[in-house]
DNA sequence: ATGATGACAGATATTGATTTTTGTCATTAG
DNA sequence: CTAATGACAAAAATCAATATCTGTCATCAT
């Protein structure tokens, strides 16, 4: 699923080390001053061989922004598809994905910048990404449908509200914007009465 | 209030027509081609004339946007000192809000684009903005704990939340990134669970 | 065969010399 | 005495020459 079409394990392997080589480049020059050169020589191979494996610049800075994406988040699934009450999951699956967004961008502001940039500029890995949470959120969403936690007559609608609703927690941009207040406070106030309008049949 | 401190009516008047003027230079010409010599030129006038009232370039940029923030969002407070219910004044102040908006960015983009590039400038203006808006919703809200429509605990939190769950229909860069989807319906939604939650007393 | 190279053309980025712009102020005009 | 000017220095933008990079491909190596 996430590799395209390798012939042998060998060039897979390949895949893997440019996708790492490129991160380390990535790290030390930032977006704009890291070019395909840098990472051929990175790894002591001509360029002409990276576009063996990537068709463009562009697919590169995808494959390296989706395993970043796909590493980071990787808590969240469990979460959604955890035992406890939907309502909690929810919560929980919100508040993670909040303080990971934080944790980066406090850890190292600059790396996060860097990631951020070039998810603007690979708007099919956002696409995708927003997928896969959306998945999640309607997967918590129908379990406490059926669980009688909460009323809603349309999932599209309901779990396009909750994804609106949590936008400021989630999108990078405004993370970095609002970065002096750690509002996990705000997010659970929201949560709250997201929670109890589902709960309480604002939707149905 | 709006006027800083000019001495008579007729240097006012100097200030609305250099405010005019460079809204139309800046029309033509964007806002990254747009220079006070340019203003200048339009009102047949040496640059100069301009730094008596305005102190920095910046500063008329931010008298700019200020004017046209004003222009744009005056309906709104008549809606939030309205006299029906205060939570169809919630969903009729936002959802004006967010038509306002489309409503801007579908007839004219570029200018949008334009002012949104002025605002990027200009935080300070932004964040006067922000608190005019903040002080409508709190309105509303104690307006709905008064006629015991509305449950909450504490307003800064109530209001906080509200307006986190509405960034996506008001934040300026988002309007643009969406443009394609006219999602009332996702306000609406948002909004019915909101206030859902603030009648359920769930920040109670 | 398949994996890798390096030379190449066209596109993009960098550099530094030149021009424009911002902001000040001493002077002029009313 | 206030309103406005225009000449000026410092900062920022522009432009064209140069260098680097992207993406391709004929060729080499294994």
């Amino acid at each position: 699923m996430t590799t395209p079409a390798p012939l042998d394990p060998n060039t897979s392997d390949l895949r893997e080390r440019i996708l790492t080589a490129a991160e380390e480049v990535l790290r030390r020059y930032g977006p704009a001053k890291t070019s395909v050169v840098d990472v051929a020589r990175h790894l002591s191979m001509s360029h002409g061989n990276i576009y063996r494996v990537f068709a463009s610049k562009e697919a590169l800075r995808g494959a390296v922004v989706e395993r970043w994406l796909e590493r980071a988040h990787a808590p969240l699934a469990a979460i959604a598809a955890g035992p406890g009450p939907a309502p909690d999951r929810l919560v929980d699956w919100f508040t993670t994905l909040a303080r990971q967004k934080l944790d980066k961008v406090a850890s190292d502001p600059e790396l996060f910048q860097t990631y951020q940039t070039l998810l603007h500029q690979v708007p099919e890995v956002i696409d995708r990404h927003l997928a896969w949470l959306d998945g999640q959120v309607r997967q918590m969403l129908t379990d406490g449908q059926a669980a009688g936690e909460f009323r809603f007559a349309d999932l599209d609608r309901a779990a396009a509200a909750v994804l609106a609703a949590t936008v400021p927690f989630r999108h990078p941009d405004l993370i970095v914007a609002t970065n002096d207040t750690p509002d996990h406070a705000k997010l659970r106030a929201v949560l709250a009465l997201v929670i109890a309008g589902l709960k309480t049949g604002a939707l149905a």
